[in-house]
DNA sequence: TAGATTGTTAATCGATTAACAATC
DNA sequence: TAGATTGTTAATCGATTAACAATC
């Protein structure tokens, strides 16, 4: 518990699980590392080394039991009461990120929809209710919010942040393109698509190239 | 040109030129390193070495010209003839991510969305025609698309990277969650948002925790 | 000059990869 | 046993950070 995991670890974990439960519904029992690995994109060497951070290990003749180790991965990284989230900026993107999250059956739910415009306070969208930006503070508070996914404009998101960071959040996703300051006992994940586009443009130039 | 610059340095250049536009346009000519690493979120070492990348020098009394920067930062990785890329899946987030990139002035375009649906075929979504997915490979090829956006199912995404490879794009951002078998020469970028969004969510549980 | 900033090299840090004895 | 797979340690790799002489 007291162990560090770093955020690629816990991404590949994500990963991991996510196969497991696919390979579990087509009625799987057991693996070895390398077909998980394979079909994650990781060597099997590096995928072992996940599972020991999680403390599963395997047996050299049947691989890993796959309920016992999606169980095991469940068990490291999941609240077993669920997450609730907040969004702030029901704009397309924000309206986008709902219907997303609406429709998997993740442990963390998005449970409320932040706006400034008053046309779309108090609408439910996507099956998440909006409420208007003054009561941002109470309804974290309210909801045990935890986790705040910005995606309003670059110059409002750092007041957001802050907000929230008063409020108790204690995990920002930021799809605005501007970089936050938070505390560091805030976990910030930045989603920069326009960063990330013009990232793929340029490989894709230097790619045709050669 | 030979130079082999890493994702990580491609991605802090996009994000000082973005910077360096605002600070250009509220009328500043020069700035030293820890002015523009500081808003950029980095060292001031990180930015100088990042700018020796690019063969940009600085001064010790005047630190860098702002003008002077920004194209040199430009001529590094913007086609100055501008990008053509393509959406597949014109769904939620599809939609979403044309507008968003609908109403930013890059110099890479989306110009053309691909559906299954027929409904969605020929229709024209915040400025950007839709096909059908029949046509990929042949407004691919007419348009001279380097960059491939896929916002479809998970279980549809091999099939649609693998004809978008076949058409000769050589970058492909993609948002299934599901990880792309690509060859070598393809620049893929993972934005898998429900692994990003559970991955804050176990870092946030693990700060309230402290 | 004095002082702040620069380009550049060396040291550090962390993550990945390779190697290998132990296990079933 | 033989062979494939495992847990675990050591080596590699790459990126970041620190240090410092050179510059204006």
């Amino acid at each position: 518990m007291a162990e560090k995991v770093s955020d690629r670890v816990i991404g590949r974990l994500c990963l991991y699980r996510r196969i497991l439960l696919e390979l579990a519904a087509a009625g799987d029992k057991n693996l070895y590392s390398h077909e998980l690995a394979g079909r994650a994109g990781v060597t099997a060497a590096q995928l072992r080394r996940d599972l020991m951070v999680i403390g599963y290990l395997g047996s050299p003749s049947r691989g890993y039991d796959i309920k016992a180790l999606t169980e095991s991965v469940a068990a490291f990284f999941e609240d077993p009461e669920g997450d609730n989230a907040a969004l702030v900026g029901v704009g397309n993107l924000g309206r986008a990120i709902l219907s997303y999250f609406g429709g998997r059956r993740l442990r963390l739910n998005i449970v409320a929809g932040f706006d400034s415009d008053p046309r779309k306070v108090d609408r439910v969208i996507h099956n998440c209710r909006c409420y208007p930006m003054e009561k941002l503070c109470e309804i974290i508070n309210e909801n045990s919010i935890s986790v705040g996914v910005i995606t309003v404009p670059a110059v409002d998101a750092q007041a957001i942040a802050d907000t929230m960071a008063e409020a108790g959040v204690t995990g920002i996703m930021n799809f605005a393109p501007v970089s936050l300051k938070v505390n560091r006992n805030i976990y910030l994940e930045n989603i920069d698509l326009a960063l990330s586009l013009e990232k793929v443009a340029y490989f894709a130039r230097q790619n045709q190239q050669k």
